[in-house]
DNA sequence: GAAAATTATTAGACAAGTCTAAAAATTTAT
DNA sequence: ATAAATTTTTAGACTTGTCTAATAATTTTC
């Protein structure tokens, strides 16, 4: 059995990986796990020894089959919270980051499957990032970053890649929400802005946020 | 903030001082929380320079005032764990303890009060013990032993003293649950076993049992 | 392609929570 | 009321996960 600092190290490898899809560096992990670089290097020697990730000195690490496998179901965990926080216990999409951090570590197959049914079985949590099922497999959903509209396209909000609060809270108060269709009415080569179309509005979202916001596009 | 250790230690304190109300010894919480006197003695230190715990040394421990408000709040959580994992997740009476060990050290007073309004503020956990407010209060419950009982008397099953999953599963099998009226029928002064009528059975109860099944009596 | 800058690893230390073994205090028994 | 038994505490050590400081490897720059 896995102790909670590293089920959250093997979470952040698979994180990282996913975004820039190569071996992930000791720095990276050590900011985005808010550790020193030498804590990582021993961490990532014990989860080396056993066989949760590949790891050569200087090499960076990446996960290993089995380590993938756990940190799905980490990451499985994370969400199927997530989705229980917003849908049953009026929690806002932008206030139950913390709280499944600390829910993704409880440690029961039958909970998490439970949990699941009880959702029903959702496919998408509160910030539209997919649940892998009990498999650990999830539908990869067609998506682009609104930044790569062009003027005239169209397309629904699918999810968001920051998720952190200023973020969210940020779409909340111009009430952009997933499932809102947003058209792209102009885009300004000075500053990468965008002025985008929904509801009845029409609204300039900057650089920082239309490279953060997922749509998928109308065809 | 405490550690899960810490937490457990007072949760620990509170039980045992509830069941002899007296100071509570070494050994005991040794005993209880499977680790050796020593490690209890290292952590009454700690707990008191905290003051959470009034220990003085080969004097047993107890709570102080904010230990005792801290341990309610563990047990609050726990209850109310237990009771959405039976009334929402088709976990059995015998099965929530574990989880719900995880569960209650969750950190957030918002969560805890969101999913005591989604179980719509229950009394009860599923083993019949209160679950105390937000304020740490709960009501004590007019209740005896079924062993307490005359021939002739009768009561109302509300609660066990043994959860233990065994005992559970015993009473599962005899179709003994809460809110199923039990009467004495005999009995017995070699073994202090007892005939018990309810549904439309006799069944014979060890002193074992009659002495971990609480019963609200008919008047 | 060597010097400089960056990135990563090693070595040694520390806090939390536990342990074993030995010593001290308390309780029980005679 | 003293000896024996039990309970509790102390002393010192170990593990996990972290840290700082120093060293080593790699990458970048000129």
């Amino acid at each position: 059995m896995l102790s909670l600092a590293e089920e959250n190290y093997l979470k952040a490898i698979y994180h990282l990986h996913h975004e820039n899809s190569k071996a992930v560096s000791t720095n990276d992990l050590s900011s985005i796990l808010e550790t020193k670089a030498s804590s990582v290097t021993d961490m990532l020697k014990k989860l080396a020894d056993k066989n949760l990730v590949v790891y050569k000195k200087y090499q960076g690490v990446k996960l290993s089959k089995r380590g993938e496998t756990t940190a799905l179901k980490v990451i499985r965990k994370h969400r199927l919270w997530e989705v229980f926080l917003v849908e049953k216990l009026n929690f806002n999409w932008d206030e139950v980051h913390e709280i499944a951090e600390q829910l993704e570590h409880i440690q029961s197959e039958r909970l998490t499957d439970e949990l699941d049914r009880f959702l029903d079985y959702p496919k998408r949590d509160p910030h539209g990032d997919p649940i892998p099922n009990k498999e650990g497999q999830f539908a990869v959903a067609n998506k682009t970053m609104l930044s790569e509209l062009e003027i005239g396209e169209s397309g629904v909000c699918v999810g968001v890649r920051d998720s952190s609060p200023a973020f969210l809270n940020y779409l909340d108060k111009q009430a952009i929400a997933l499932g809102k269709t947003l058209i792209v009415k102009e885009k300004e080569s000075f500053d990468q802005s965008m002025l985008v179309a929904y509801d009845n509005k029409v609204l300039r979202l900057s650089e920082q946020a239309t490279q953060n916001l997922y749509i998928k596009p109308n065809s």
